[in-house]
DNA sequence: AACTGGCTCAACCGCGTTTCA
DNA sequence: TTGAAACGCGGTTGAGCCAGT
């Protein structure tokens, strides 16, 4: 299990990649695929280790990479992610199309990391630094700190889904067209990390086989809308996760899966009624109506009251309800703290630094009515799980 | 013009996980 | 079953840029 000997090699250039070295990895990737992240510089004539080479590629020459300004939107994203998930940013990159862990966790840390500071809020834990502020208001409080168990649920969800994609890459291969099957099983079963699929070698344009990579599979659903660039969850992308969904629904195996979300989140339903939360999240007493409740909740969305009727909801889902938490005016909490979502922490949120206790208050307030909403909306029956 | 300090982000490092012989 | 190799993730670094003095 020792380190990867690759970066010790003596003779492998390091820092900055010249327009020369990314002309030859393109064009190299171009041609064959990337394959072996290992072997490919020797074949490719450059003088780097794989490891380099895959993060170059990754990071920045992949065709579908967005770079420039963040939204507002996706700021927001991150945020509400980040208080979900922390700094796993190859998960939070999965809701994020078309941009990078490295581009999300660099943002993180020069940005909103700082803009959340000033605003008087934790940005490792998400909590108001001043407690005080929200003495008065108990729930917050609990809130804050039940967050973390969420936290911990929703990471136990996402490796639940890692595992179901895992599987379904196993099962879609049967079906798949051989190139596509090579670049299933051939990525990583990582629950956080895929490499990029690997392209048929009969694939003449890079960008042709990132576009309708898709396509060829059996799932002919187009979610590459919701494509990330490094990412885990999002390369094998939607389409695996929704077709291991619907292709598991009374399988065995996937009832194994829910099982183990089922007692996860009953656990955690317990320890989440216990810190005071029942009335934040539409929790039940039975799956069965979790999921109904949910679908009710969810009416707005067709597409994901319809998972929800089939006892499960695709990675769209929610990021959809994320991005969609911050443009509609749903309330889906009985304050409505949707109805602000987009001036707590986007560009108002500098504004708020003067220590006016009631604006920050405020501002906290929408905050969490944000986060909160967001776990409503991205709660269990979220899952494919249930 | 020269210096300084802060900021940004591409790239590296080291570790944990997964794969495979 | 085991251990080495390969891979991917998150934390960190440092070169380059820019604004302020």
């Amino acid at each position: 299990m020792g380190r990867s000997p690759c970066c010790d090699k003596v003779g492998l250039k390091k820092g900055p990649w010249t327009p020369e070295e990314d002309q030859k990895l393109l064009a190299y990737i171009e041609e064959h695929g990337h394959g072996s992240w290992r072997a490919l510089p020797a074949k490719a004539g450059l003088e780097r280790c794989g490891k380099s080479c895959r993060l170059r590629w990754t990071n920045y020459l992949r065709p579908d990479i967005k770079r420039g300004k963040f939204s507002m939107q996706e700021e927001q994203t991150i945020i509400q992610l980040h208080a979900l998930l922390g700094n796993r940013w190859s998960a939070i990159a999965t809701h994020l199309p078309k941009r990078t862990d490295n581009e999300i966790k660099n943002y993180w840390n020069t940005h909103l990391k700082k803009r959340l500071d000033k605003m008087g809020i934790d940005p490792v834990t998400h909590k108001p630094k001043n407690d005080a502020i929200l003495s008065t208001t108990e729930g917050h409080s609990k809130s804050a700190s039940n967050l973390s168990h969420m936290a911990q649920w929703e990471s136990a969800r996402l490796e639940a889904e890692a595992r179901l994609v895992r599987e379904s890459k196993l099962r879609t291969s049967h079906s798949s067209s051989p190139s596509l099957q090579h670049s299933l099983i051939g990525t990583s079963a990582s629950s956080s990390s895929s490499s990029a699929p690997l392209l048929p070698s009969s694939t003449p344009s890079l960008d042709h086989a990132w576009n309708n990579g898709c396509s060829t599979s059996t799932v002919a659903t187009r979610v590459s809308d919701l494509e990330s660039p490094t990412s885990t969850l999002s390369e094998n992308n939607a389409p695996p996760i929704m077709t291991s969904v619907i292709e598991f629904v009374g399988s065995s195996e996937r009832g194994t899966v829910k099982e183990e979300g089922e007692r996860e989140w009953n656990k955690g339903f317990h320890e989440y009624k216990d810190g005071g939360m029942e009335n934040s999240m539409p929790f039940t007493s039975s799956l069965h109506e979790l999921t109904v409740t949910m679908a009710t909740t969810w009416g707005s969305s067709t597409t994901s009251a319809h998972a929800h009727a089939h006892g499960h909801v695709s990675e769209e889902g929610f990021t959809n309800l994320l991005l969609n938490s911050n443009s509609d005016h749903r309330s889906l909490s009985p304050e409505g703290g949707a109805e602000s979502n987009n001036n707590c922490h986007g560009n108002g949120s500098d504004g708020h630094n003067n220590g006016n206790h009631n604006e920050l208050y405020e501002d906290n307030k929408i905050y969490w009515n944000n986060i909160l909403n967001l776990m409503n909306c991205s709660s269990p029956s979220d899952s494919p799980m249930f």
